[in-house]
DNA sequence: CGCAGAAATGTTTGCGTTATCAATTCTCCC
DNA sequence: GGGAGAATTGATAACGCAAACATTTCTGCG
C-alpha cells in the first residue's frame, strides 16, 4: 500500500480512501491511485483490514451432508448470493449429528471470525444443539423445517405434503399412504403432519405411515418391498402413495415394479423435492417442487440482514425473521385415478 | 489476550508461546495460562495472527457446479480432510465457464489470502484459464481428467472406459456404441478415448458416438430417443452401449424403454460414476465406480504438500504430482449377453 | 482582495498477534 | 558458593490497514 501511495504521489491514507470509496477524494487523484493500483497489481490485505475494522466479510455455512442434492443446491445458492453481496463463504461439514460435532463445527467457523452462520442441518438434534450457540453470532437455518426455534428459511413442508395428498385424493383415491422420512428430521415430521392433515380434512382413513426411511433410494427400495407385499390386501389396498422425497421414491418404484405392480395404473406415487432426475424416472415422477437454489439465496439474504443489524453492536436478534417459501406441485406420469373397482 | 496474560500473571508473550506450543514454557505456567484461557473463553484473533505470520490456514475451492453429485462429493471429501489437517475451506462457485469467470473466482479467493487452490472444473476452457493463474499460488485440479497441464488428482477415465467397453465385448457383443459427454470436458474426451481403444484392441467396429449430451438426464433422454430409432437397423444393430455417466444413462433408459426396447435383453447399458441411485434404476445399472470422496481427500493431501513446499518461499512447483486413482467396475442388471442372432 | 468554510490530503495511532532481542531465573558442576 | 550456560520470561517492534484528528488547499462571496 505504501508503494501504491508513493507511485501515485499521495499518502497511504488517500489510497485507503480510494479503496473504501470515501467521498472526499478529487477525481484526478482517485484515477492516479487506481492506475497505480493496477500498475502494481496491489491487493489489499484482508487480515490487516479485518484486524482494524473487526469485520471479515466472511459467512460460515455448516452443513450435514453436502452430498445430497438439497444441501448441495442450497450451498450453491448461498455462494451465488454471497458473491453478489461481496461476502466470502467458509464451509464446515458435519461429521455426525450429535450436539458435540455441531458445536465443534460452529466453533471452527467462529474461530475463523465469521460474521454469521447458515446452518443446513435439518435434524432435530442439530437444531437443538444450535440453540446453545452463544447468541452473539447471527444465525439462520435453511431447509430445516419451519418450526425450529431459530431464524429460518424453508419451504412449507406441511403445505407441500397437504397439496400432494389432496391431489391424490382429488384423483379419486380412497386414501393415501405415506412413506415417511427419518423421524429425526424436522422436514420429515412436517411432511407427515401435512399428509395427516389433508387426510383428516377429507375424512379419509389415516393408515400407519411406512417408517424407517433415511431419504436414500436404498431404504425406499426396502420399504417398497414391504409395501408391495401389502398392496393387494383386499381389506386395505394401497392405491396411492406420498413418498417423503424423490430419492426414496426411486427405490420404491423399483421395488413395486419388481413385485409386478404398475405405476400409475396399480399405484399412484408422488414424491417431494423435484430433483433433476425425477422427470426421467420410469415413469416420470409427479412431485412437490422445492427451489433449493432460491432457498439458499433467501437464507443468505436474511442472514445479511441480521449481520447488518448486529454490526451496530449488541446481541444478535436471533428469532426474528422466518421466511417460508411455497412449494409447487409438478404433475408428471406417476399419478393417475384409481382403477375402477380398486379404490 | 492481555486479559488472559493478566489473569495468569504472565506477559502476553508467554500466552502466545503457550498457544503456539513453544518448547520453553514451564509446565506450571502453561497450566495456569491454559486455565485462564478456558476461564475467560479466550479465542485467538485469526486476523491478527494472519497479519503477522502471513499464513491464513485457508484453502480455496473453486467449483463449477457444486450441485452435481461428483463435485458435491469431492467438496465434501476436501472439507473432511481439511478439517483433520486444521485448515479452513472457502468456496467460490463458478457462474460460467469462460476464462473470465474462472479468473474472477480465483481472484476472489486470492483476495481472501487462501494459501492454495483446489479446482473442480473439468472443462478444457477452465483448465486453460487456470494455466494463466500466477504461479505463486499452489493449485491442484481434481476430477479434471488426467491430461491437464496441472497437478491433478483424478480417476483414470480411459482405463474405466476401456474396462466398461471390454466387459461388454467379453459378454459377446459385436461392438459397443457410446453416448459421449460434452466434448468440452476432459473427462468426456478421455472416456471416449478409452472406449475407442478397447474397440480397436479387439478389432471391433468403431461406430460414431452419440454426441450432444451435457451429463444431464434430459440430454440422455434425447439421445436415447435418437438411438432407439436406430437400434433395430439390421445393418448396424445397437446391442451394447457405454454411456459417459449415470445421469444420462437414466434418461436414456427411460427413452429406450419407452421405445419398446428391453434392458438388458435388447440393449446392454453401462454407465460411469456409480451414483448412489444407480443401484435402483430399473434395471439396476452396471457402471464404473468413481470414489469422489477419496478423490477430494487425495486432492487436499497433494495440495497441502504443495503448500508446505511453498511455505519455504519461491514459486509453487505447479506441475509436480499427478495422482491417478483406479476406477472399478460394478456389475448390476443392465448388462447381458446379446440375444442369439441379434449380435 | 481577503476571509470563511468546505474539500482534499496528510499524520498519527492502534487493532491483536508473533518475532526478536533483552532480562531474569534456574540448574549443574567445580 | 560461585559462575557458566540453559531455561524461562518479559519488553518492544513490526505486520498492513482504517479511524481520528490535523493540516493544507480550494471555492465562493462580500
Amino acid at each position: 500500500m505504501a508503494d501504491v501511495a508513493q507511485a501515485a504521489g499521495v499518502s497511504h491514507q488517500t489510497v485507503s480512501r480510494v479503496l473504501n470509496d470515501h467521498p472526499n477524494v478529487k477525481p484526478a487523484t482517485r484515477d492516479r491511485v487506481l492506475a497505480a493500483i493496477r500498475e502494481l497489481g496491489y491487493r489489499p490485505n484482508v487480515a490487516a483490514r479485518a484486524l482494524v475494522t473487526r469485520r471479515t466479510r466472511t459467512l460460515g455455512v455448516v452443513s450435514f451432508n453436502t452430498t445430497l442434492y438439497g444441501p448441495a443446491s442450497m450451498l450453491y445458492g448461498i455462494e451465488q448470493a454471497a458473491k453478489d453481496l461481496d461476502y466470502f463463504v467458509a464451509v464446515a461439514a458435519l461429521a455426525a449429528l450429535d450436539r458435540r460435532s455441531v458445536l465443534d463445527a460452529v466453533d471452527r467457523l467462529r474461530d475463523q471470525a465469521v460474521e454469521g452462520l447458515i446452518v443446513i442441518a435439518p435434524q432435530t438434534s442439530a437444531v437443538n444443539a444450535l440453540s446453545q450457540v452463544r447468541s452473539d453470532l447471527p444465525l439462520v437455518a435453511v431447509g430445516c423445517g419451519t418450526h425450529a426455534a431459530l431464524s429460518s428459511v424453508a419451504v412449507d413442508n406441511e403445505a407441500g405434503a397437504e397439496r400432494a395428498t389432496s391431489y391424490l385424493l382429488d384423483l379419486g383415491h380412497r386414501t393415501v399412504h405415506h412413506v415417511a422420512g427419518p423421524r429425526s428430521w424436522l422436514d420429515a415430521q412436517e411432511r407427515e403432519v401435512g399428509w395427516r392433515r389433508a387426510l383428516s380434512a377429507r375424512g379419509a382413513a389415516q393408515p400407519e405411515p411406512f417408517v424407517g426411511g433415511d431419504w436414500s433410494s436404498r431404504t425406499g427400495y426396502e420399504l417398497g418391498r414391504e409395501l408391495a407385499a401389502r398392496a393387494h390386501d383386499p381389506r386395505d389396498p394401497i392405491t396411492a402413495l406420498f413418498c417423503a422425497n424423490d430419492h426414496m421414491a426411486l427405490g420404491l418404484l423399483r421395488a413395486v415394479q419388481q413385485a409386478g405392480l404398475r405405476v400409475p395404473e396399480d399405484l399412484s406415487l408422488i414424491g417431494f423435492d423435484d430433483i433433476p432426475e425425477a422427470e426421467y424416472f420410469g415413469p416420470p415422477l409427479t412431485t412437490i417442487r422445492q427451489d433449493f437454489d432460491e432457498l439458499g439465496r433467501r437464507a443468505l439474504g436474511t442472514l445479511i440482514e441480521l449481520v447488518d443489524l448486529n454490526a451496530g453492536g449488541g446481541p444478535a436478534p436471533r428469532n426474528a425473521p422466518r421466511v417460508t417459501i411455497g412449494p409447487g406441485l409438478v404433475v408428471r406420469a406417476s399419478t393417475a385415478p384409481p382403477r375402477a373397482g380398486a379404490a
